[in-house]
DNA sequence: TTAACCACGTTTTTT
DNA sequence: ACGTGGTTAA
């Protein structure tokens, strides 16, 4: 047991050993938060403090809770039963399943994933003959979970306007049709199982006598129901309730806009009364050059509850930071540098490149492809949301549940059967009148036997009978086949991708069969249509990886959101540009900078040893070239921090006065690191009426100025001009009249 | 039923 | 620029 704690620094090992009580860990990036938790789990057993199963474990994503349960197979010498550890949903679902009964649900429910659930509101709006131009189903869809993480039903929300009043009328419609269709949304895993405690006494107090402690990751990420969740099963800090001990950093809290409250930080610490507040500030990941940076920037907001990350690793290198000509020319640079790197002995995989949003990730890979640099893009299509798994999926969901509206419309004809629109119509129709399921409507209907539709139901049926006894891969593998899938593939030209993935679907259910069987009892996993069910939750709730070859040695693309929790030997952090990183949307929401900051913050700590940061003057975006400024978020890394490569260039600075940033500041102009030729630099793109940036123009009315941005073409192209004391002002060229100066 | 066409939107994402 | 989704014509 002592080698457990060996090598923890003392707030790590103040925070593991800590007795039972609540515990807020700020941990910040790079100081062994994973480490804690999990070590926390394992000494908390081995010295028999707590039993297996009176530990409840949460998290986020599926990675972190499967690096969870690996860390602590390493620990103990044996896995130790009886640990709940997952995430929030896969928890939830667990109840369900559980006491699918007392939550008023079969026990075959099915989840929705939100593609699904789009798709579920999509065809609820059709049915009630709602118009979806007044009704947005995406809208709709953001109100109803809205409502559901907020922990209201329809009955109980406060409606003011007709409008409001209509779209709780169609949340309470889609929770019929839900109910119906014995499908379950994400949020309603969540908001169900509270629910189901919240009412049941008898079931809460077995949990909450069993929980001794609840241990949450990435504890800044929780929104509002989740935090409801979590106190439910620690009896809301009562007195004899479950010890909490929640891991997170406010200052990585960069999910506001999907519901993340930073605010359960502070309520956690007031509602339970959180005597061990520990800060974990040592980083075991960074070269304090990095590590200064991020907290220079991250000084800049206000209301954090405090952190400072220091390091014993030494500085390293400067920050190294370069300013383009286009986005092209940025691409090209970071393409060099890292060819460099590689010569250098770098694995291309330690090597990150990071942007603020997806679209910039297309002129990056256009020149990576073009040197023939290996390389991984993360964020596209994942496993199981491909178009051709969904499609299997539902098949296969419809023998575990004929009455699952959302995939019998999804299949019925796909592949073709000739069952147009109009037949669904008429089907959809009836089951309105019959109050049935779709599947369930079409013997009412007065077709022949012999009709399309009969068909299908017929195809359902031998599904169902013919696959009874199989194991699952053969279940699989029979569905593809028998439901013309594969037919269906292997006629199309472009399908040999698609018949890949559906044989790849038929391993993903071997695997999952195999870990089934070491779980379980062999017999009880045999029973083909049981573990159906428990697959097809699998597949709702862990999407798979991202893409193929996840070992590859190939340098990594992403945005900084999916970045955060990794870490690289090299950061390439690029388009730090005004409107893009801060992103303009941002700044029109109440704390929107800062959490634009704390992005900031989490790119510039994934770095290890080198950092390199980067903007472009003009960048094309939707179509048409802009003219950025550079982030303010350079402007706060202090300048004995980095090596400029590029000439300090007033121009492109952001803020007000003109000038006045950091003139001659940086060290100087080097050369770029890699013995690269550069094109030579082109004057500054001319703007539509001959205008350059940087030109100087005089202004009836605010005198003389300098042009800094432009945006827009035609009649819409615009200038940012500085004036100087009148301030920088954007005008029009259709409008304004400005002469060179 | 399918291909062709146009309008539309375009920050970040997990479950 | 570019992909998606919906409508229309063959």
């Amino acid at each position: 047991m002592s080698d457990l704690l060996a090598n923890l620094n003392a707030e790590q090992l103040q925070a593991v050993s800590l007795p039972p009580q609540h515990a807020l860990i700020l941990a910040g990036a790079g100081s062994g938060k994973t480490r804690v938790l999990t070590t926390r789990i394992a000494w908390l057993i081995q010295s028999g403090q707590a039993d297996p199963a009176a530990i409840l474990a949460v998290t986020f994503t599926n990675k972190a809770a499967k690096e969870m349960l690996a860390r602590l197979a390493a620990m103990l010498p044996v896995s130790p039963r009886g640990m709940w550890i997952g995430t929030f949903h896969g928890l939830a679902n667990r109840l369900l399943r559980a006491h699918h009964r007392d939550a008023g649900l079969p026990q075959l429910f099915q989840i929705l994933d939100a593609a699904d659930q789009l798709a579920a509101i999509k065809r609820l709006l059709k049915a009630l003959n709602v118009d979806d131009e007044k009704f947005p189903p995406r809208e709709l869809q953001h109100f109803i979970n809205g409502q559901k993480e907020a922990g209201i039903r329809p009955h109980a929300v406060e409606a003011w306007d007709d409008y409001t009043r209509q779209r709780v009328q169609l949340y309470q419609e889609y929770e019929a049709q839900c109910q119906r269709e014995s499908v379950v949304d994400f949020a309603e895993l969540l908001l169900r199982s509270h629910e189901l405690l919240e009412r049941n006494e008898p079931l809460r107090r077995h949990y909450q006598r069993r929980f001794r402690h609840i241990l949450v990751d990435e504890f800044q990420d929780t929104n509002r129901l989740q935090y409801r969740w979590l106190k439910l099963f620690a009896d809301e800090g009562r007195e004899g309730g479950a010890a909490m001990f929640c891991v997170g950093d406010d200052d990585q809290s960069i999910y506001r806009f999907r519901g993340a409250e930073v605010g359960n930080m502070r309520d956690f610490e007031r509602e339970f009364r959180v005597a061990n507040v520990i800060r974990l500030e040592q980083n075991y990941r960074s070269r304090s050059n990095i590590l200064d940076a991020a907290n220079a920037i991250i000084r800049h907001n206000t209301n954090r509850l405090g952190k400072n990350l220091w390091t014993d690793q030494g500085a390293g290198e400067p920050i190294r930071v370069f300013e383009a000509f286009s986005d092209g020319d940025e691409a090209r640079w970071i393409v060099e540098e890292i060819q460099q790197l590689v010569r250098e002995g770098a694995l291309r995989s330690e090597i990150a490149l990071l942007y603020r949003s997806n679209a910039q990730s297309r002129v990056l890979e256009h020149q990576l492809f073009s040197a023939g640099l290996p390389y991984r893009v993360y964020g596209g299509l994942r496993f199981f949301e491909r178009q051709e798994i969904k499609h299997a999926l539902a098949y296969l969901r419809l023998i575990a549940n004929a009455d699952d509206d959302t995939v019998f419309a999804r299949v019925v004809n796909f592949p073709t059967r000739g069952i147009g629109a109009r037949s669904l119509e008429v089907l959809q129709d009836a089951a309105r009148t019959y109050n049935t399921s779709l599947y369930a409507t079409v013997p009412h209907l007065s077709g022949k036997p012999g009709s399309a539709l009969a068909v299908f139901v017929r195809l359902v049926e031998d599904l169902r009978r013919d696959t009874a006894g199989l194991p699952l891969p053969e279940l699989v593998d029979h569905v593809l086949d028998a439901s013309g899938l594969r037919a269906h593939y292997k006629a199309e030209k472009e399908g040999r991708e698609r018949l890949e993935n559906l044989d790849e679907l038929i391993n993903a259910a071997a695997n999952f069969l195999a870990e089934a069987q070491a779980q379980r009892a062999p017999e009880e996993a045999a029973a083909a249509h049981a573990l159906l069910a428990d697959f097809l939750a699998h597949a709702s709730l862990e999407a798979g990886e991202h893409q193929a070859d996840p070992g590859a040695d190939a340098v990594q693309l992403m945005t900084v959101h999916s970045a955060k929790g990794l870490e690289f030997n090299a950061v390439f952090l690029s388009g730090l540009e005004e409107g893009l990183f801060p992103h303009e949307n941002s700044l029109l929401e109440s704390d929107g900078l800062e959490e634009e900051r704390r992005l900031m913050y989490v790119a510039v700590t994934r770095a290890r040893e080198r950092l390199y940061l980067s903007f472009a003057q003009s960048r094309m975006l939707h179509g048409q070239t802009r003219y950025n400024l550079r982030s303010r978020f350079l402007e706060e890394v202090p300048a004995g921090l980095t090596k400029w490569l590029t000439p300090p260039n007033p121009r492109s600075a952001a803020g007000g006065e003109f000038g006045s940033m950091r003139a001659g500041a940086g060290g100087g102009y080097f050369k770029p690191s890699a013995p690269v030729q550069r094109a030579p630099r082109p004057a500054f793109a001319p703007l539509p009426n001959g205008l350059r940036i940087g030109q100087a123009v005089s202004h009836a009315k605010f005198g003389q100025g300098v042009i800094v941005a432009a945006e827009g073409s035609g009649t819409d192209a615009k200038v940012q001009i500085n004036f100087g004391p009148a301030g920088v002002k954007w005008l029009l060229l259709s409008v304004a009249k400005l002469e060179a100066a």
